[in-house]
DNA sequence: TTGGTGTAG
DNA sequence: GATTCTACACCAA
């Protein structure tokens, strides 16, 4: 017998969405759109719409002119700068994550959360009165027990799929797995945070409960907007139920609609179980799992090709069974890239590139300093480089893919290329325009050519700049890859330069570290003294290998 | 490290 | 498909 994946629902995990969070943003802003059709506009699309404009036909990714043609009183706002939407998903994001025992939330795109609240359930199921569960109280901290919200055990909060039977109440909870009692807890913290959510930040979110990212968020699908369903146990097989919930649901899923599972993924699949001939059937998780010789093996051969990721086929497996063993992870505080971009009908003169390069350079920039500096350390009231990114990247998407013709293949419509980020724009004290001018100038127009040698013959349907490539500043309190600052300025101080009398300053900081921190551990395996040199402006002796660095310091920080 | 693919909202 | 403006993981070279 082939070998199935075993599930391990030992954990519960909810799933958050905002209903339709850029229109969300607007109404919050101005509550009469609520009672409006409202939709948000990006160049010439919606790129999503009220519940308001959907009952009249309205939805997303939509024309303009066909959404003003089929409702012409719909309000349309501007969504192109991201800022707000970006502000708002911050806010609410920490405004749930503060209710999460450890903070385990994770962000899933602006509009998406997922919480790991397994040690918040097994404890509310500990204060369990298995006697009155009607007349339960969800206890939200460990230490003040009248920190919390009343609730009704008995019963799931919401909807559940399978729909529950009508009066399956208390009685027979008795013989209820644990599994049951977990997630019907976890129904009513769901209902919780969703009514917190729209009485304290005036959002209303849809939510998904269950024991994994996957089927949390599946199961959120099925009751929109505002509501939340909970996937009903049994999960596994049982005499009654040949084949648990969790195969159920899934075996009914398009399998395009798997996350995880894109169009590409999903146009292999379908070849492979339709062949040829039946192209436009729907081909389910059902019709995958169970062909001829479907297994890891076959997976893995049917999904390898480039860009595919080793051990696919493993995992696709564990998928089609409702089996995923991602943890939720918290939202990083610093993000791996920023990148800034727009769209033109046609770029295709010298004079508006660089213009139009300008505009992206000065937004990026102002996003380095909101997202990557630290202003709360009041020593720099400028603030605090939290991370240097090294390396800037310019993508262009010609206006015609050169390989339109076949229709067949891929279009890779992006083009990019990279060049090092001058530390110019690091500086605080001047002002984004003429930075944004000057990197432009000296790095942006540079990989231009790089990119586009021909004087002529491009037309630009859209530019993308981006910073990568993210070195931390070594931390003042936090490690920055596990190496103790601390250490080193006690050993620097007990190997130090006989006669100098000031104890050596080894560098500040926030410069960008790490080449230090590596010229460091070089000098820890050895006996040699420490050479190095006064600085007069700190009256501190300086260690050779970081002159440069500390020379850089005074002149961002002066 | 760079340039590209695929996925997501 | 691509339409918008991103962000991330992962691949080969």
């Amino acid at each position: 017998m082939a070998s199935y994946p075993v599930r391990n629902d030992s954990r519960i995990v909810l799933h958050l969405d905002y209903d339709c969070f850029y229109a969300s943003v607007f109404e919050v802003e101005q509550p009469i759109l609520k009672t409006l059709p409202l939709a948000v506009q990006q160049k010439q699309i919606v790129v999503t719409c009220n519940y308001e404009a959907r009952r009249r036909g309205l939805h997303k990714l939509q024309l303009i002119r066909d959404a003003k043609r089929i409702c012409p009183d719909v309000v349309i706002v501007l969504g192109e700068d991201l800022t707000k939407f970006r502000n708002a998903s911050k806010d609410l994001y920490l405004f749930v994550k503060d209710f999460v025992w450890g903070g385990r939330v994770e962000k899933l795109g602006f509009d998406e959360l997922s919480l790991d609240v397994t040690e918040m359930i097994d404890y509310n199921v500990g204060v369990l009165n298995p006697h009155d569960l009607p007349s339960s109280f969800f206890h939200l901290d460990r230490t003040d027990p009248t920190v919390g919200f009343a609730y009704d055990a008995a019963r799931f909060e919401g909807q559940t799929d399978p729909p529950s039977p009508e009066g399956c109440g208390s009685a027979s909870s008795l013989g209820l797995s644990s599994l049951e009692v977990r997630l019907r807890i976890a129904s009513h913290l769901a209902g919780y945070l969703r009514a917190q959510l729209e009485h304290v930040k005036g959002y209303t979110a849809t939510g998904g409960i269950s024991t994994s990212k996957l089927l949390a968020k599946l199961v959120g699908n099925l009751h929109k907007p505002n509501s939340q369903t909970t996937l009903l146990p049994p999960y596994e097989a049982t005499e009654n139920n040949s084949q648990g919930n969790v195969i159920q649901f899934l075996d009914a899923h398009e399998i395009r609609k798997i996350p995880g599972i894109g169009s590409r993924l999903a146009q292999k699949l379908k070849d492979h179980v339709a062949g040829d001939d039946a192209t436009d059937d729907k081909v389910t998780v059902k019709d995958v799992r169970l062909f001829p010789g479907m297994g890891p093996v076959l997976l893995e051969k049917i999904l390898r090709g480039p860009g595919a990721p080793r051990g696919i086929g493993m995992r696709m497996w564990n998928i089609l069974h409702g089996v995923d063993s991602a943890e939720v992870l918290e939202a990083r505080d610093l993000p791996t890239q920023i990148s800034i971009e727009d769209s033109y009908g046609r770029l295709d003169s010298l004079d508006s590139v660089r213009r139009e390069l300008a505009i992206l350079a000065k937004s990026l920039i102002r996003r380095m300093r909101t997202d990557l500096l630290d202003k709360t350390d009041p020593t720099t009231p400028l603030g605090r480089w939290l991370a240097h990114p090294r390396t800037l990247r310019l993508s262009t998407r010609p206006r015609l893919p050169p390989d339109s013709d076949t229709g067949r293949t891929y279009s890779a419509s992006r083009i990019s290329r990279s060049t090092p980020l001058p530390p110019f724009v690091f500086a605080l004290d001047e002002n984004i325009d003429g930075l944004a001018e000057r990197l432009v100038q000296e790095a942006v127009l540079p990989v231009f050519r790089k990119l586009h040698p021909d004087k002529a013959g491009w037309a630009l349907s859209l530019m993308n700049i981006a910073v990568t490539n993210l070195v931390e500043s070594a931390g003042d309190q936090k490690q920055s890859s596990g190496r103790d600052i601390g250490k080193m300025f006690r050993q620097q101080e007990s190997r130090a330069v006989p006669g100098s009398r000031t104890p050596p300053v080894l560098v500040d900081p926030r410069g960008a570290a790490n080449d230090l921190l590596d010229a460091w551990d070089a000098w820890e395996e050895t006996d040699e003294p420490l050479p190095g040199r006064m600085c007069p402006r700190c009256e501190a002796r300086i260690p050779d290998f970081a002159w440069q660095a500390h020379e850089m310091y005074h002149s961002s920080v002066d």
